[in-house]
DNA sequence: GATGAATGAGTTTTCATTCAT
DNA sequence: GATGAATGAAAACTCATTCAT
């Protein structure tokens, strides 16, 4: 039944991102898995290879996902909008999927990720790198190295959404407008404004 | 023998929290940490009851000088050195003991954290709460909910400070002024400046 | 459909004696059979209850075609030829099946063994018996306990068609001819000959 | 306690030999050896770093001590003395430790055994080969392959020694000294005698 | 006090067997 | 009849914790 083998798939991986999100990938175990899945534990294995595979897929999807979409009319944007974008593919990304809060805690060292994933990061980043030297060559934004750029934007949403996901908070369209121009205030050049 | 004690309990918890800062508390196993502060793995329960508690400890600590810090004279300053004083206390306790990391990764409802440090982190997010409520009644600091602004600033000063620990920047006292005006922009409401 | 069926039932025995030749019984697993024998592994049980029974039945269909095989005049023949009929079925039997090497390695206290599959080897083994004691009565053949006559041709059989399986040898009717003479020679009784 | 390590070493390796040969390697599962050597199943893991290992380690000691005692005096000798060394080393070394049974049953296509298993095995065949070339060129072995004259010599004795091992047979100096002549006979050129 | 060998509960993973299609 | 996806019991293996030295 095709229906039902793609939807023990589907099962599985969002088990998993739930799981890894919520606990991390360590404490995170098989019959964890298995049980939010509603599969048998040897099911995970006709699916993935090993625990280290299904969240290195996991994680190459998500990222997969989210770079496609972001690359969508990307390099045409001016700054500004082309931030607007940015932002509007993390939220959009995590309400659809809660896949974000899981891949933005991506540490590229992280001990269980593989080279691909490790590539694919890589791509990623330089993708934005490119987004953030134009703005910093147009004197849009601050002139710091991009991966700090993206430490601060990822870093500042990530938390937010981590408080989204406890319950702490509920996102609507206006704290979401809000929240975006907080982190482009915190990169932007604020030029001529007093520092204040 | 007290100074030889004292050691190997700091070599532990040195140790402990270069591991669990690197590798996470789930992976991070006794045997390793004994390898790293040069001790027997008995030796680790001479001191501490079990790796949960160890964290705890070492969660509890970090967040105590933390607070402690953070209190002196927190109360009188006025909003912006406010800010500044928040903003050193994270950089000179990171700096002095790679604790930050791992400690501002908390999430309070890590598994591993027991009941006293949550209550910990109650502690001092109120009061960082207060910090933030005299800031937006004054009208210097938008007006989200202070878990929102904590979020912003420690998320992007976490993930900064990953990048220095891995090496791929290097921090000194320019960039770290300037790092502090990002998040103070991310925060700070805006009023009369156009919003570009 | 009944000679689909049948084909079926010979392409798993051929596959799973060549797997438990090559691997062992243990080593071999029912999907790695049901590859080889271009089934689904479902197929396996319409045809054999378990793993173990198919072993059994595999090795009891063995035991018994050469038990067969060997009762054909076998008690008429003089002690020399009786040799000479046993060496042929062993050869016979491997070539036409491949199924000597896996049921020659046969010890009766395998664990996955059954009783039947026992009291075959055990019926087999009273065959050589009294072969062997006619040859002992006669003077022809050393006075050693029948095991151990039946060890000695067997084993050394068994360990040169392991040779020819692995591709080390050729076989052919003059190697066959000297192989025969060679176990002969190991078990007869060499009385006035000089013992050098 | 050293003699307490050293005695938990040897007692993983006996009971794992002593299983390995009664069941095989496959059929045989750590708690099994555990439970033999009467330690728990972590221990094991202390000294061996997988299953695999511990048959390796166990099976390169055993062809090492093997190949070592045969090396002695075995090229000086007659071709007939030649043989009786062998005989006797197999002999000694089967009753010394009980794993020759084991070692003997080896292919060296065990899909356990790693390279250097077998390149120890190829270096045991290379030494016998010289063995039986030197009986060969003297015209007092049958002209048949190394491999072949080995087979039957080593199939037989190892045939023979499951019997003792079961109990079936008890072996002493007459029977030894018989089942040696046995061997002999099975590869020694017959050139002047009637081949009855 | 300090150690690290020993342990077994708990983990990841495998595979004989079942059963819906 | 045939299949192979699904299963869970049992395997290999890990690691927090203990304890004899």
């Amino acid at each position: 039944m095709l229906s039902a083998s793609s939807s023990k798939y589907d099962m599985i991986m969002k088990a998993s991102v739930s799981l890894f999100t919520e606990r991390g990938f360590d404490a995170t175990t098989i019959p964890m898995i298995a049980e939010r899945a509603r599969v048998g534990t040897g099911t995970i294995y006709r699916y993935f290879d090993s625990k280290e595979t299904l969240v290195n897929v996991l994680f190459q999807e998500s990222i997969q996902r989210f770079t496609e979409k972001l690359k969508q009319d990307f390099s045409e944007l001016p700054v500004r909008s082309g931030f607007h974008h940015v932002f509007c593919c993390l939220v959009q990304f995590t309400n659809e999927s809660d896949y974000a809060l899981f891949f933005l805690e991506m540490k590229k060292d992280a001990h269980y990720l593989n080279d691909t994933s490790r590539k694919m990061i890589e791509n990623l980043m330089h993708m934005l790198d490119d987004y953030f030297n134009k703005g910093k060559a147009e004197g849009v934004i601050r002139s710091l190295p991009s991966n700090v750029l993206i430490a601060i934007v990822l870093g500042a949403f990530l938390k937010i959404y981590q408080l989204v996901q406890t319950g702490d908070i509920q996102m609507d369209m206006d704290l979401m407008t809000e929240l975006e121009q907080c982190c482009w205030d915190a990169i932007k050049l604020h030029s001529f404004t007093s520092q204040k």
